[in-house]
DNA sequence: ATTCATATGTTATATTATAACATAACGTAT
DNA sequence: ATACGTTATGTTATAATATAACATATGAAT
């Protein structure tokens, strides 16, 4: 086996998140140039929400502070920023929480496995090649045809394993 | 790689559901048996509206049957049920789509991984050790201890791909 | 400036899920 | 059999998540 490619690593909690946010932001800005998509105001305001963290970030979260900062906003403000984001790989869906995660490596198209501790609730991205290729032998061997993959582990992180054992 | 342990298989549309459903039905009453818990009526109900196809269920649609047979069916109706069918290991949730499928192989705690057809809807489940040993293996690199793995795989079963291809 | 396409505002409602308390049924010790 | 505690179900209310449908505004290209 060979070392998982790690996306987003579970941090310490001494990391400069600023300036991790601000790299990502940046980074979404250039990506929606070069596609030639708009990276709004507004999207780009929900994207620097979803990246407030690493704990997944729940919509009507986003729509709370959304709120606070304009009077207009509502259920599909929120929704449809993160549906373009989502289109772009800037943020992904954690389908067991019906929560947001920023991506760092936006991608129209990957496949990521994320670690999701239960205890801090920070969320871990990998884009591992061996889980994905091994899911793709099983599957072909059944003659089933993957289109897009669902992978969320829950358990602890090592610092948060570490503080309870 | 050695072959997939399937658990549930995509079936032919041919296959004979009503024996399947039954073989289910009945190995959950003896698994209650054996471990001193109630499948009460009503719990066998919900099990056996779930087992009604091989597609995932959805709580309200099996609420909707429920009301037609007794005006005191609610959503904790259902949701109950299923919370105890879920923790005895005879359905299992399918979180991409807020549905429930039944499984075969009631152990309280197994890791399964599902393939999900896009196109007719079914569900097949596998419990392969190779699939997670492989991820624990990824996660111990990190230091994640694993408590539960959610893996969903969406595409089109072999039937359905030959169908369309 | 006009036009078209895209994005956002707005209102309403659909879907999914849980909280909290009341009643009923079940199992067991007397 | 009956009284008791436990587990299951009934009932009402509401919380949390998500989308539909149509109106208005904004940006980009001519």
């Amino acid at each position: 086996m060979g070392k998982a490619n790690v996306i987003t690593p579970f941090k310490k909690a001494s990391h400069a998140h600023q300036q991790c946010a601000d790299a990502a932001l940046s980074a979404a800005e250039d990506t929606c140039n070069v596609r030639g998509v708009r990276l709004t105001k507004l999207r780009r305001r929900v994207l620097e929400l979803v990246w407030s963290s690493h704990e997944p970030v729940k919509a009507y979260d986003i729509l709370d502070i959304l709120r606070d900062e304009h009077s207009g906003s509502a259920p599909p403000t929120v929704y449809r920023a993160l549906e373009f984001l989502q289109e772009e790989g800037m943020v992904h869906r954690i389908e067991s929480l019906n929560a947001y995660v920023g991506c760092g490596a936006p991608d129209h198209n990957h496949a990521s496995q994320f670690l999701i501790c239960e205890s801090c609730g920070a969320a871990a991205e990998m884009n591992d090649t061996e889980i994905r290729n091994l899911i793709a032998d099983k599957a072909a061997d059944m003659g089933f045809k993957i289109d897009k993959e669902i992978i969320e582990v829950k358990g602890l992180c090592s610092q948060c394993s570490d503080k309870s054992g």
